[in-house]
DNA sequence: CGCCGCCATCGAACCGGTTCGACGCAGGCG
DNA sequence: CGCCTGCGTCGAACCGGTTCGATGGCGGCG
């Protein structure tokens, strides 16, 4: 069943096989017949691993996700989503390899095996060891996110500090005086993590530029913390009257502590941030809130990263997305009690 | 980069690196030690589709997953990162392959190609042309769920029917007479899918066994369409006094519909179902519910395929999970009005 | 002292494709 | 009628590993 049989069963050499399904030389419209017709009957498709090595590339892109102990938000598990599909539209496949920190033995694997032609990284770190290790080993790859000095790496991301100064502008434009920031865990933002270290200096600079008083918490990707964190600011800061928020796995948990407070939103208090869309459209009221477009930002990661395969010696190109934000019906005009 | 540079500075034959580096024959500690060096030096490692080659093994699982389009649910998310784990501690990788149908190009390039040693398929409907398709390649799999004759296939389940049943008696027991179950979509109903239609069967028999009214519907996998759905049931039935679901997407909805109605759970109505653990507990009231346990499934159907790939002769095995409910503060005894 | 056996190593074949240079044969032109 | 062109095909080398049979050198034993 290899592509010397097929060779000897249409009576041509393997090297004519191999040319009539590549269509890389001519050859005869009998003998493609022919040749289709026993592939056909044998139900025969070449071995990957043979034609990999030959061509010296695999047809295959590696996507470093995190692993699955710390669960996937409804944002990165649509970068997986999307780039998996925009790589079966090009007739690539995926290769996953769960990896958080630097010394991975699957990363490496994917890394120094030449298993894939190119790489996805996500959830990026200001300081990401992992750039600095594909760099090196002069493997292609596009990151989701982007570390502090990109120098020469190619990447896609979101502009999360003018999507909250956004979200500030809009809320002191309703006459908020007191707002918060709802940011995502204190170990994600001690490690680094890029949107939230964005998210909280694009916060602190907005609300100053408006003479806002800022106040920001972190706060655990779980409901209960987000319930938690939530009564803390009601404890805390009780003049506060609206909140920013990049945390969708705390929103549950908010959602419950201002019912429990007895606040309606928008009526009592107004609460924004960078939310999936859908996770902003089933709350209750739907959330006034910037969308991660992350279905288009993995889509233009696999693009970026097949210009980069293609043309190895390209300038570095990278994309920076401001999606709009989505007025719906969580943020009103600030109250005087 | 190649096994012959690596040898050529070791002062030694390709032969020898390569059983230095796998150990099938021993060599001498002062050559292993002169060719780590080197190895150490050049960072080199085996070229993965060179070995596939020549081994006629890829290290590599595929994992067929439902298309983005469809967004995932958290039950399969938890598959799928409980698979790349599993796979990862064997020092396996993941392949994906977002395939609906059966005649999708990702599918059969894995099927066909040996770009895997084995697959995972998962969202399989009662009668599943893939599986089909990869018992007649005689190409390992497993499949999460299982097709109405699993014949000689291995596959890993949870018992559904006796989910829906025990949480039925539950109710009963509760004194309810009315209950309604709240299935999956019409769409994967009509197509076939395991769950829904097992769910439909246990619950059928459970309620026909205790002597309660049954009814059923369908519900789209989103929000909105549980808090319509609900709506429907309450208008429809209003003598209903407790559901039972195995729809998560529409928990968000059917909560709002709840609330709504001004109907306080468990006191005016119960909730139960088949639930992921996280979303029954961030559920207000946490749920009694029985969860699927997606990670001890993705494990569970490694285990069986390595097994399967290192013994092809092997008797088909599978695995029924039937985990139990927890009592958490979502049903109650039914209260006459 | 000579033979046997084992340990370490080598060379060659093989896995299944791709690709390059060469070649035979047919048709067109002078 | 002979030569040139070019199309279609072939054979061989190559990609980078693994594996098998063979061989050389050494120590132990009779």
């Amino acid at each position: 069943m290899n592509i010397g049989e097929i060779a000897r069963r249409a009576g041509v050499s393997r090297s004519t096989v191999s040319y009539a399904l590549s269509g890389k030389r001519p050859v005869s419209a009998a003998t493609v017949q022919r040749i289709n017709d026993v592939i056909a009957e044998l139900d025969y498709r070449p071995n990957a691993s043979a034609r990999a090595l030959a061509e010296g590339r695999t047809r295959t892109l590696g996507l470093v996700v995190p692993p699955a102990s710390r669960r996937l938000t409804d944002v990165q598990l649509g970068f997986v989503g999307s780039v998996v599909d925009a790589a079966a539209a090009h007739d690539l496949d995926v290769l996953l390899s769960p990896s958080g920190g630097d010394h991975d033995r699957s990363f490496e694997r994917i890394v120094n095996g030449r298993r894939v032609d190119g790489v996805i990284l996500m959830e990026i770190l200001l300081e990401d060891p992992r750039v600095e290790r594909l760099s090196q080993a002069s493997l292609p790859f596009v990151t989701i996110g982007h570390v502090e000095h990109p120098g020469a790496s190619w990447w896609v991301d979101v502009d999360y500090g003018a999507l909250i100064t956004r979200c500030v502008h809009h809320l002191a434009d309703l006459g908020h005086e007191e707002v918060v920031l709802i940011n995502r865990s204190a170990e994600l933002v001690a490690a680094g993590y890029g949107p939230a270290l964005r998210s909280a200096t694009g916060f602190l600079d907005a609300t100053a530029a408006r003479g806002l008083t800022a106040r920001t918490v972190c706060c655990a990707d779980e409901a209960a913390a987000g319930l938690a964190c939530f009564e803390q600011i009601r404890t805390q800061w009780p003049s506060v009257t609206a909140a920013v928020t990049i945390n969708e796995a705390a929103l549950p948990g908010v959602q419950r502590a201002l019912h429990r407070a007895g606040l309606e939103v928008p009526r009592d208090f107004s609460l924004t941030g960078v939310i999936a869309e859908r996770l902003a459209e089933d709350f209750h009221p739907p959330l006034t809130a910037a969308d991660v477009p992350a279905v288009e930002l993995g889509r233009l990661a696999v693009d970026l990263l097949l210009a980069q395969i293609a043309d190895a010696g390209a300038e570095p190109r990278h994309a920076l997305l401001e999606p709009p934000i989505s007025l719906r019906s969580s943020t009103g005009a600030r109250r005087h009690h």
